[in-house]
DNA sequence: TAACCGTGGAC
DNA sequence: TGTCCAAGGTT
């Protein structure tokens, strides 16, 4: 073992973050597969403090893989709603129902590579956490950390061979899955992506772009290019006993396999899209922003009161009694929020009344 | 390779 | 208010 390593380890030791999905470090103990891959996926582009509760509430309702393999589409998609990247709930699925079949987790770093939604870094730390293979987990927090050690001037992305290589260096045979967290917790607490607190850091001695002073400008990153802005409109329709009119998207659209309103595409400028159902439907003033990964999103809402009896061309009734608006994305929700200043939705019975 | 795929917090 | 970014994977 390097001696960056055993230093390194020993700060782990001393500092490790008390995270749900871990076990005290050094203690001999393993959490169990289920629970790394489950916190893996969700920690995939998504901060700590995000997944959390997600990760408590997952695990309360469905404590194994085959318990989380059961589960119907729907009930599991509602769960991951607000959480993004919903291609991960979808593999995630896929992910539990192949495990399930085949008895449970494989061992291996090239054996997990080969389910959905396991790429090369969660099949490593996976193989490495829940295993102790010796597997190079390379993440952004390892990127930053690697580039910043050992002043790597070549630009992220073309420098992941590069950074691979030094990750691979300093992982050692004894303890790699403690290594892996180790780097993580650095580049998360410490060797941060702004301000990094080199004065507490275990490898400030040896860092070279410490010691060159040249840690903010570590790692060199390409320009990406500017989020451009795209327009569409979403129908709210709500019945007069209260149910809303919703579809399920399909899996191949933006948000597939989440519930939202029905309305145009927003990928070709159409801003027209026949309404779901037959009714007097009303265009609102405001309209419903969101910013997504690339590309911003600006949804026109017309709202209608339904009568009893009404036959949607798309979606299907959801009775009020089982609607949360926690069952949406974000962009849906920031819809049902526009569309909730009329009185036609936020009210329909005071309508009858009326 | 590069585009696509969400969200909320920090600054 | 705008920009950046987080334990990436898929195509």
């Amino acid at each position: 073992m390097t001696d960056l390593a055993r230093d390194l380890l020993d700060w782990y030791d001393r500092h490790a973050r008390v995270l749900p999905w871990r076990v005290p470090p050094g203690s001999g103990e393993v959490p169990e597969p289920y629970r790394v891959w489950l916190s893996e996926v969700m920690l995939q582009q998504t901060t700590v403090a995000a997944v959390k509760g997600y990760y408590e509430r997952f695990t309360a309702r469905w404590p194994t893989v085959e318990a989380l393999a059961a589960v119907e589409d729907a009930e599991v998609m509602a769960e991951w709603a607000g959480l993004g990247y919903y291609a991960r709930a979808r593999n995630l699925l896929a992910c539990a129902r192949a495990v399930a079949e085949r008895g449970g987790f494989p061992r291996t770093e090239a054996g997990l590579r080969e389910l959905p939604g396991i790429g090369p870094y969660t099949a490593a730390a996976i193989a490495t956490i829940a295993f102790g293979e010796r597997a190079v987990v390379v993440d952004g927090n390892v990127e930053r950390v690697m580039a910043r050690v050992f002043d790597v001037t070549t630009p992220l992305p073309a420098a992941r061979p590069e950074i691979y290589s030094h990750a691979d260096s300093l992982t050692p045979a004894d303890r790699p899955g403690d290594f892996a967290q180790a780097v993580m917790d650095l580049g998360a607490t410490i060797c941060t992506p702004r301000n990094p607190a080199c004065a507490i850091c275990p490898w400030r001695e040896p860092c070279l772009a410490r010691q060159r002073s040249v840690q903010a400008e570590r790692p060199v990153k390409l320009p990406k290019r500017a989020v451009p802005q795209r327009r569409g409109l979403a129908y709210v329709g709500r019945r007069e006993d209260g149910a809303w009119l919703l579809e399920t998207r399909g899996a191949d659209r933006m948000l597939g396999g989440m519930l939202g309103w029905p309305g145009s595409a927003w990928d070709r400028g159409e801003e027209e899209a026949e309404p779901p159902a037959p009714g007097d439907w009303v265009a609102l003033n405001a309209e419903a922003r969101h910013g997504f990964s690339h590309f911003g999103l600006t949804l026109r809402v017309l709202v209608a009161r339904l009568p009893m009896g009404t036959e949607p061309s798309r979606g299907a009734f959801m009775a009020a009694s089982e609607f949360r608006p926690g069952m949406l994305p974000t962009a849906m929700r920031r819809v049902l929020e526009v569309a909730e200043t009329s009185p036609l939705i936020r009210d329909p019975e005071g309508i009858v009344r009326a």
